[in-house]
DNA sequence: TCATATGTTGAACCATTGTTCATTAAATGA
DNA sequence: TCATTTAATGAACAATGGTTCAACATATGA
């Protein structure tokens, strides 16, 4: 995307940026940020390190734009999808599509993003992460008004908060995506396409038992 | 616990231990492994950092140390709740009321926790990683036992996976507590007891509206 | 009290690694 | 073809920080 109009040159430039930042995925995602040195980044993407330097400023800032960019991408494409959606629940189901696709084709980077907006909230060094979080929360927030205005329908009960909504849907299908990727020896994709939406659809109660409030 | 039968001595390098530990922990949680170095947990810990060397081998198993034995307090608090609940319902609201007081109490280690539990998965480098996602791993077949079972006895539907179950409810509960922590300004913790678990346990959906199977 | 053992200290060492830049190679176009 | 500009290279530099250990302090008990 968007490459046109540029020139050779230009285009050169962008398809290294590309191999550079390739190697680099593969590298950060396997082993994280602080043990990988560059001199490995060069090895992998076969250019030498003063190369790398001629291309990205240094080391962080070739992994904010890496992570940064990928997660751009993925933001786009989830919140495009909140939004042309006919209806509440067709919103909810397009984005559980739209992030199982996401999960099974980029397994490795979002082992990276989930290290990042997981385990570094509230860390005071913060730079590319604030980004990334302000990413997260848009999308949260897109993902709560969907919740907010089925509720205002009468399609969704009035029990939870939005934004708790959002949390949950989001957190629960998160692990259990990871659960199938990382391991679908053990934890196979249960194939239902409804399987994961309807741990908050449908009461995990048998109807005739206990319910929860004493 | 387990200070008894020591001589002056040993209870002496037992104290300093904790110091260290305490200090170790606040740096690290704060700024992350990488970005603390052993002079600043000396400088915290107002010892020589020869003194640290003596008690750990070096900064990696200072690491393994704090993370671990925090880790195996709060699985065996976590796990002990489950096994000595009268019923599969209690064992589910004991353990998230478990859950809530261990976030409110230690939240710059669950920080740490997560980001090892989230963030390494398959990280080659393993070692620690290894042991803390074995309790994970043990206290999550530990609550699909308890799904598993309330399935057998008729309290839950059969729809889902125990192990999902699992899953599902620990992420959930994971993630929305970190929020009402984290930001208790924007998202205070709504008080009532058994909201986390109604997520599961009641459906989002208000009756008459539709249903997620087509 | 004093000789010995035990514990503490932090400056110095050295391995690692991000970054630079003089050198070499390639592209350009006259 | 060849002078000149532009780009690529990787050895060397410098800073960082984990680790060591000789010197110092304290405790022990005869």
């Amino acid at each position: 995307m968007g490459s046109e109009g540029l020139s050779r040159k230009e285009r050169e430039r962008l398809r290294q940026r590309e191999e550079i930042l390739n190697a680099a995925l593969q590298l950060f995602s396997l082993k994280g940020y602080e043990n990988v040195t560059m001199q490995e980044v060069a090895q992998r993407a076969e250019y030498a390190v003063g190369t790398i330097y001629n291309i990205f400023e240094n080391k962080k800032e070739l992994y904010k734009a890496l992570l940064l960019e990928h997660c751009q991408r993925f933001h786009e494409r989830v919140v495009s999808t909140l939004d042309s959606a006919k209806d509440e629940m067709t919103a909810l189901k397009d984005y559980l599509k739209a992030k199982l696709e996401i999960f099974t084709q980029n397994i490795s980077l979002i082992r990276l993003y989930i290290k990042e907006t997981q385990g570094a909230r509230f860390n005071p060094k913060a730079g590319m992460e604030e980004e990334i979080r302000e990413l997260y929360n848009s999308f949260l927030s897109k993902l709560a008004s969907v919740f907010e205005s089925g509720i205002k329908k009468g399609i969704f009960r009035n029990r939870f908060r939005p934004r708790d909504l959002a949390v949950a849907l989001d957190s629960l299908t998160t692990a259990l995506l990871f659960e199938w990727v990382e391991d679908p020896e053990n934890n196979p994709y249960p194939g239902d396409q409804d399987y994961m939406l309807s741990f908050l659809l449908e009461s995990v109660l048998e109807r005739g038992g206990n319910n929860v409030s004493h």
